[in-house]
DNA sequence: AACCCGTGGGC
DNA sequence: TGCCCAAGGGT
């Protein structure tokens, strides 16, 4: 079954894949585990320009993650989104000596789910299965003309297609041609190396359905405290940016507060808009002050580094 | 199943 | 510009 296309694929693979990313090129389970880690729901570029080597070499072993503070971690992950990521990484590596290699094993661990499972057993330990991220999703729903399948029938589909010969080019090459040739919008069906098999190439942009996305707009007033030249910052602690240092929010600015500016952001789901106060606190209260500097050394996100920002340009 | 969770690329 | 979307997981 599909020997043919199985060669086809392994043949464009050799000729026109990603072969040199780095997590294509080790044994190391760990480091093919944090570029699975890295890579969810986030860009190839981002990951390989600007994160992945610098973990690897600040946390070069699972050992070494877990026995590091979870601030540590999450400075290393700032700017990367999905804060989740880096503390389920770290509560993993806290909890296992090695990556186990079952996928019952995998999923079980904290931050890996069905996807991330099979893509540690396929790629770090060669096993025959298919894995299900959104550039082989796509292609499987323009190959059967589905317009919104459900996940067992995605993996039905998948299982039934993965080349059980060589597993590793085959899920690497699936998830090229997603990303270079069955491309969302405008995809190059005429050298797809699957369109023999293909029913949907007429129309491929009727497979999948788009997704439609509501942004409601937030309105927040932040407030800066200053005493004796040094900012208030917080930790966070709830599911939204968790771990990271960042500003108050507060309902009503304290009315002796001089008002700085606005800063806007746009997250996923909502966009926030921002009026940022400064007040002088006369006695520290009880949380932690850090100068400019001491704040560079902290995980914050992007909305709390505009906010510094700001500041910076109104002093 | 549907919603929350970040940020930046690319058009 | 504004919008879609990316090697998904947790709930």
């Amino acid at each position: 079954m599909y020997r043919k296309t199985h060669q086809t694929i392994q043949e464009w693979y050799q000729q026109s894949g990603r072969l040199d990313l780095p997590w294509r090129n080790t044994d190391e389970a760990y480091y093919i585990y944090l570029s699975e880690v890295m890579l969810q729901q986030t860009q190839v570029k981002t990951v390989l320009e600007r994160y992945y080597i610098p973990f690897i070499e600040r946390f070069p072993s699972l050992k070494s993650l877990g026995e590091a503070p979870l601030d540590d971690v999450l400075k290393m992950w700032e700017g990367l989104g999905y804060y989740n990521r880096a503390k389920n990484l770290h509560k993993t590596a806290t909890l296992v000596d090695e990556l186990p290699s079952d996928i019952e094993e995998l999923i079980k661990l904290p931050g890996i789910g069905k996807n991330t499972a099979h893509a540690v057993a396929a790629f770090a330990f060669h096993q025959p299965v298919p894995i299900m991220e959104a550039n082989v999703k796509r292609i499987l729903c323009r190959l059967h003309q589905l317009i919104k399948p459900t996940e067992k029938r995605l993996w039905e589909i998948a299982y039934d297609l993965v080349d059980k010969v060589n597993p590793f080019d085959y899920n690497q090459a699936m998830m090229d041609i997603g990303a270079t040739i069955c491309l969302p919008r405008n995809p190059k069906c005429e050298i797809c190396p699957l369109s023999d098999i293909c029913k949907g190439k007429e129309e491929p942009e009727r497979y999948p359905e788009k997704k439609k996305r509501m942004v409601p707009t937030r309105e927040q007033n932040i407030l800066i405290r200053i005493y004796e030249d040094k900012l208030s910052l917080t930790q966070r602690e709830g599911k939204f940016l968790h771990g990271l240092w960042g500003f108050e929010s507060v309902k009503i600015p304290e009315c002796a507060s001089e008002y700085l500016g606005e800063v806007t952001h746009v997250y996923t789901h909502f966009k926030l808009n921002c009026k940022v106060y400064l007040y002088y606190e006369h006695t520290p209260e009880h949380s932690d002050y850090f100068s400019v500097d001491e704040i560079q050394k902290l995980a914050i996100s992007k909305v709390d580094e505009k906010i510094v920002k700001l500041f910076l340009a109104t002093m």
